[in-house]
DNA sequence: GTCTATAGAATGATAGAC
DNA sequence: GTCTATCATTCTATAGAC
């Protein structure tokens, strides 16, 4: 009976704690500033701490840290050189920024809810990015959704929130990579009038997507040639042959010999683009120069 | 008490029960050759039969037919033209009669042991080439060790009779692709002398084994570049090596004009050779067709 | 050499509390 | 919007009977 917690600590203790939970909050929105409000607590719940996830939103709020992209924004502005964001992080405050641009342009929500439908719009983002990356490096099979929950600070359940399955997911990546593919070597082609040179720009844009775009390209043009689910290969066709429109265009305005075909030399040259994933190493040749030398081999000079 | 089942049958229903039973036997030995007794028995039981494994396998010796390769070469001797053998079924088949060759040249076991040790080494080589199949269509991960037992007639545990784990498996397939890869060039090379020729033959060959070879050499040729597991990579580099060395030489050898990267070069080469595992077709463009137009692009003329 | 039976871990996904 | 708790399946692999 008489050890029995008291329910109410002295004021000192209390604020002496509160001030020790506020430090961890602040260093946890540095140094993990993707992980959710639960996912906090529940680390420093783990080290002693006595707070709950709404304590850790509320500390967040006092310095206005409260979604994911604020925490990341206030990191790269205070981050010297020896606090590098990593690419996924990177990507995510570029494509924050995109939205906030649309958002601004095209109409404004009520004020109530803008702050939430935001902060989900960002996660779902930071979800795509993450699961990028592993489906590149681990391929459909390899990555698991349990994986993908922790890099973004969820649990497992949670990302089914956000999309209904894995598949979706998997879809959803691709599709935003070719329209980001697309895009890309559009851009590039520009208003470019000599045939010659025009593929050689869409050569250049392919391989800088992916070998050193971000990792929503890169699992793209890693899917184009290592995808063994048919159906997910079936549900991803009409990207790949919209994407494979434009080099044919591209290649059927050259000037070339009359023993050529055509069709061959595209998927040549789509093999010699697509296999620079599998030997560029970052500091030796550039895009550029690998992009030049192929078209100067087909073109022959 | 009156309905208690009698334990012997009259001579009259187990003769045509013995019959029924055996006609069902030759049956699957037709239909599924490489099924093993334990599985047929299992088999003819779910349909109502009173079978044991034994019973299967003494029929089977009745008809000679008690080691899977008997079971094939009975089937290809009867077999019509509606009747066409798998190519996993012509592998296991052509692998069966070299080994006996050898196995008549180099030694004779003891009588006892032969038929045995014999039928041993032919299911090891139907497990390889049915994971052969299995890891070409769904990579590692989406291949597992149920589905390619299923598909030789085993339960999931007998597999690891003959391979210690799904890892060994996997990197013994590849060690006989690579090694079958390198013959099959280096045959096709033969004694031509002239270095572009022999370029074009080296890749008629490498296109042929990807597209057309059997199981063993296409997965090879898949696994160039849909490998997620970097611990599988690591451990087949040194294969990936010895073969790619085959083309640093014949590319060296080849008469350039000054600007060309030999290296670059041999990526690009490699990149469209392998990527004819992705859009060729059988009965279009053949293997020649495709490394002479390859080749001709290259040298310009 | 194959089977029966199962261990032990990992997977994708869901219901309902908060 | 996230968590807790967990389900149902699937996976690789093993022990021991036959």
């Amino acid at each position: 009976m008489s050890y029995m917690p008291m329910t109410n600590k002295p004021p000192h203790d209390r604020r002496t704690a509160r001030l020790a939970a506020e430090k961890e909050v602040l260093r946890y929105a540095r140094e993990h500033p993707e992980f959710g409000q639960a996912h906090v607590a529940e680390a420093l719940r783990a080290a002693g701490f006595n707070i709950s996830p709404s304590g850790v939103r509320y500390l967040w709020q006092e310095h206005g840290l409260e979604t994911t992209y604020k925490r990341l924004k206030a990191l790269e502005r205070s981050s010297g050189p020896e606090f590098e964001l990593s690419p996924n992080q990177r990507e995510f405050l570029r494509r924050g920024d995109v939205s906030r641009k649309l958002a601004r342009k095209t109409q404004r929500r009520t004020v109530a809810g803008s702050a939430e439908t935001e902060a989900t719009a960002e996660r779902r983002q930071l979800i795509l990015a993450a699961a990028a990356q592993l489906f590149g490096e681990r391929g459909y099979n390899g990555a698991s959704v349990r994986d993908l929950a922790q890099q973004v600070g969820l649990l497992p359940g949670s990302v089914y929130h956000h999309f209904p399955s894995k598949e979706e997911l998997f879809v959803e990546v691709h599709r935003e990579g070719f329209r980001q593919l697309i895009a890309d070597v559009e851009a590039a082609i520009g208003r470019e009038a000599d045939p010659w040179r025009r593929l050689e720009l869409a050569c250049t844009a392919h391989i800088h997507a992916l070998v050193e775009g971000n990792s929503i390209s890169t699992v793209t043009g890693v899917s184009l040639f290592s995808l063994h689910e048919p159906r997910l290969k079936r549900r991803l066709q009409g990207d790949r042959d919209r994407y494979e429109e434009i080099f044919v265009r591209l290649i059927g305005d050259l000037e070339l010999p009359g023993g050529i075909d055509r069709t061959l030399l595209r998927m040549f040259l789509f093999g010699a683009l697509n296999w620079t994933l599998i030997w560029f190493r970052p500091g030796k040749k550039k895009p550029q120069e690998i992009a030049r030398q192929m078209v100067t081999m087909i073109r022959g000079h």
